[in-house]
DNA sequence: GTCTCGATTGGCT
DNA sequence: GCCAATCGAGACA
């Protein structure tokens, strides 16, 4: 059983963070003991000093200073209404943070389709939003936990994954900032979210952050 | 109080 | 593929 990510994982470059964290696990333990979890095929990078689609510091300042908490904590932004699941990255003070966007359920199928019936599990976590209703987080419960909590954290994939199996493209779902290949996607897996335009993939199938 | 924005979702065609 | 509903947060009067 490997050991949860500690928070020390994401004092870093969230761009690299998002690679790492691909195929990864995120687990979930309900209060009965119960576990939700779920493999991680989808991550986006946002890194605000240099990242044109990041609105914090702009037009949320207020909003988005829990993405200025220390590295390695759970947070929750709100898009349309809707919560989704990030962890913060770098020190604090800096706004950044990893995104996760789809998830492929692994354990615990039955309690998540209870939390979020759907038709086709494949519509289960394949989205930011949804993998939350799936895993009943309550944003308020869950905001500003370390991420290696109990109740909630995640595992590093064992053994980490080869380039040639993550495809990297442009973000989705976003106006400026859209040509940055900080999206991290597990190649050829269903559950991943809607699929992006082809124009927007790139080609790049590595990360090309060293920085 | 009202308007606007948005990193989404789900229903309809 | 398209589009309306969504609702929390910020800006402004």
């Amino acid at each position: 059983m490997p050991t949860p990510l500690s928070p020390a994982f994401f004092d870093r470059d969230p761009v690299k963070v998002a690679r790492e964290l691909l195929g990864g696990t995120l687990v979930r333990v309900l209060p009965g003991g119960e576990v939700l979890s779920g493999r991680v095929v989808e991550a986006e990078a946002y890194d605000c000093p240099r990242d044109p689609a990041c609105t914090a510091g702009r037009f949320h300042a207020a909003r988005s200073a829990g993405m200025a908490i220390p590295a390695g904590h759970w947070l929750f932004w709100t898009a349309h209404g809707h919560p989704l699941l990030q962890v913060s990255c770098r020190e604090e003070g800096v706004s950044a943070s990893v995104l996760i966007r789809a998830l492929e359920p692994l354990s615990g199928l039955g309690t998540m389709l209870t939390h979020r019936p759907v038709t086709r599990e494949r519509d289960l976590t394949s989205g930011p939003a949804r993998l939350v209703y799936a895993l009943g987080l309550n944003p308020l419960e869950v905001s500003g936990m370390r991420v290696d909590s109990p109740g909630l954290h995640l595992l590093p994939p064992e053994p980490p994954l080869p380039d040639e199996a993550v495809t990297v493209t442009a973000r989705i779902g976003i106006r400026e900032g859209r040509n940055l290949p900080w999206r991290f996607v597990l190649r050829g897996n269903p559950w991943v979210s809607p699929a992006v335009p082809s124009m927007d993939l790139l080609a790049v199938d590595r990360p090309t952050a060293e920085s």
